[in-house]
DNA sequence: AAAACTACCGGGAACATTCCCGGAAATGTT
DNA sequence: AACATTTCCGGGAATGTTCCCGGTAGTTTT
């Protein structure tokens, strides 16, 4: 009743166990094993390639892959005939197969740790601008302010593979491994905003330090002297420089930055109306609060206007980065504006030099400049 | 001097012309051409494949995939062993390959026509959120209002070959053949927000005509009666939508729309300043201005207070989408809101439920519910 | 007319995986 | 002891490209 499949005998046909859900037969004269082939899964529709064309123009798929993409060693007629016959059948070249030869996917990952304000997409839209002009295309990953998942993200852009890496840290990241890892495999690695000090690679930055000192010397000027400064978490070069900014401009005035108007907080809203509460509760509040960035002073400005507080003249604010808010919100945010956009095509142009000069690009750290924007939350006229 | 690489001669070599840079050769008794190869390109660093794994263990490649991904067939010794060389080697699979073979990619692309406001960065985070536990990467394009741009996206996107596509539409989209193509190559394709009513696809939108006519009957209830309305263009059905929802509130309190008064626009910043003072600056300028969505209500906010009219006395304005600027802007901005969030999720499930019934998905469309939220730019007290 | 050159084209390896299927050895069953 | 089953492994095709290199035919030069 079984057939062996190549001596056709019928007698001395085993069974040799199931396997994979599959009867197993053992030939004792061929002394071979064979089981009945499965019907050939139905190959669902498939997007048209290389070879589809060449069968049927009747040449090869060489010849096809050359009139596709290159200009050399091919019949102008040739070409003519394949990119018709392309265009028609709507054939889409396969980046996975190309990507494979070629070990380089023209794409970029961008790591980002949040997507609600108006920084971040601000920047990957500078950085889509350079790129796709360049012929890139992005993968954007946001990382939530989570290690964990800032990890899983660089695991999967890599991957992909990538072609290079524009991140900008988790306050969480204090292990960077997973970045460390990268220098081996010689992908490019740019870090904006919230850089990685520890990490020898590209950067892109603003003067954190300078826009701080002026945004503080500027609230001296004015008149207020007790000022409190609400700061992002230490683990952030960002919050430090600020921060740094913060205190030198009030001793460069003679004052001493008193311990309790200073805060280090996580940067969520909600983190930020507590402590913004908490600083204004004060037996001795302060009369103007620099915040590390606008969203936290945002949150100071509502919860002073929720208590009567006037600003300016019982409370200045001051912010960082000049989100459009700022300057919507009454009275306008004074605010240190960085070059958002920009930030975004510099380090997209720094990922560009680095991919030009491969082993012999030297890191380097790019500041662009600040600008204090004074607008009415710290102008007592 | 020459010799033929086969048969050793060095007479009878004849020159048989420079190719792609490179001196040919001719052999008479070979009958044969030949020529130098060039050095072996230098073959830089590679990541580490299953390959290297299985030399250094000394196995074949295909036991290791098996240990790297399956549970069955494998010997719980030889898996740990390959765990641990791969753990230690930092080994990452490399995903253009598992693309190749298994015609999946794990990602899915999604193209918004903008991110400069909170609506679809916002919409993106949702959608990430269930993706990203599905075990989906997601790839992010931004068509900035292009038309073309928008065809370019897709033709890149499909070009990485991901798994599916959730899309809203630029305003500039009135041929759809691009995303017709998709339907052939059973890419799923899930519209939001900016759906296209041509193509038969899965859909998630909130009740615009609701929404907005329950804007407008408010505004009538308050005591508005000039009311106009600022419109997004008309190839998006959700601005027809929303001024559908508008003219007919306005005829069930047997009111006439005016036509001066409604003003269709491209939902630049700049263009809704420009309309937003033509309105005011008419002769028997509106007491009342429905705006297509909340930024064109804050431009009609900002220029009306710039010229000194009274919101709500003078004018009362209404926005769409709850913008977190409504809730800071002074007055209050009164707007519909729309789960914004929620939206991204139900595109996002809505993709993993085609995935998961292939051809028997019947298309459908999700209607979210808005929220009439009023602030103080409606009310007159 | 032989030698050299040019213009095109095709074969086939390589890229890193998965997956099918058969082989071999160990274990279990009549 | 012969048969049956289970467990684990390896070979090799297939995926869709690119790229190297040699082949052929026709043209130009000597």
């Amino acid at each position: 009743m079984i057939h062996c499949p190549t001596c056709e005998q019928v007698d001395s046909i085993n069974k040799a166990g199931m396997v994979r859900g599959k009867q197993r037969y053992y030939c004792k004269s061929c002394q071979s094993h064979f089981s009945f082939a499965d019907t050939p899964k139905p190959r669902s529709k498939h997007q048209v390639t290389i070879v589809d064309i060449a069968k049927e123009l009747g040449i090869s798929k060489s010849t096809v892959s050359r009139a596709l993409r290159n200009q050399n060693d091919i019949h102008p007629g040739t070409r003519k005939a394949v990119m018709e016959l392309a265009q028609q059948l709507d054939y889409q070249p396969n980046l996975l197969a190309y990507g494979l030869v070629k070990s380089r996917t023209n794409t970029v990952g961008m790591i980002v740790p949040e997507f609600h304000h108006y920084f971040f997409p601000e920047v990957i839209i500078g950085a889509q601008e350079v790129l796709q002009a360049a012929g890139y295309n992005l993968m954007i990953c946001q990382s939530s302010e989570s290690y964990q998942t800032e990890v899983a993200n660089v695991k999967a852009l890599m991957a992909s593979r990538v072609d290079g890496l524009i991140v900008s840290m988790t306050s969480q990241t204090h292990n960077v491994d997973h970045f460390k890892a990268l220098e081996n495999k010689g992908t490019p690695l740019i870090f904006f905003n919230r850089i990685c000090p520890e990490l020898d690679t590209h950067r892109v930055v603003v003067d954190d330090y300078e826009g701080a000192f002026r945004a503080v010397t500027h609230l001296l000027e004015q008149g207020y002297r007790r000022i409190a400064h609400i700061a992002g978490p230490a683990s952030l070069l960002i919050s430090r420089l600020r921060q740094k900014g913060y205190t030198d401009a009030l001793m460069a005035y003679g004052l001493e930055p008193a311990p309790e108007l200073v805060i280090t907080y996580d940067l969520t809203d909600e983190k930020a109306r507590i402590y913004a509460k908490h600083l204004l509760d004060l037996p001795e509040p302060p009369d103007a609060i620099f915040a590390v960035n606008d969203p936290t002073a945002i949150q100071v400005i509502l919860i002073a206007k929720a208590k009567g507080i006037r600003i300016p003249e019982d409370l200045a604010v001051v912010g960082f980065s000049n989100d459009p808010i700022s300057a919507i919100i009454e009275p306008g945010l004074t605010t240190v504006s960085q070059p958002v956009g920009e930030i975004g095509r510099t380090a997209a142009q720094l990922f560009l030099e680095t991919v030009r000069l491969g082993e012999q690009t030297i890191p380097r750290t790019e500041t662009l400049p600040t600008e204090l924007i004074i607008r009415g939350s710290s102008q007592k006229k």
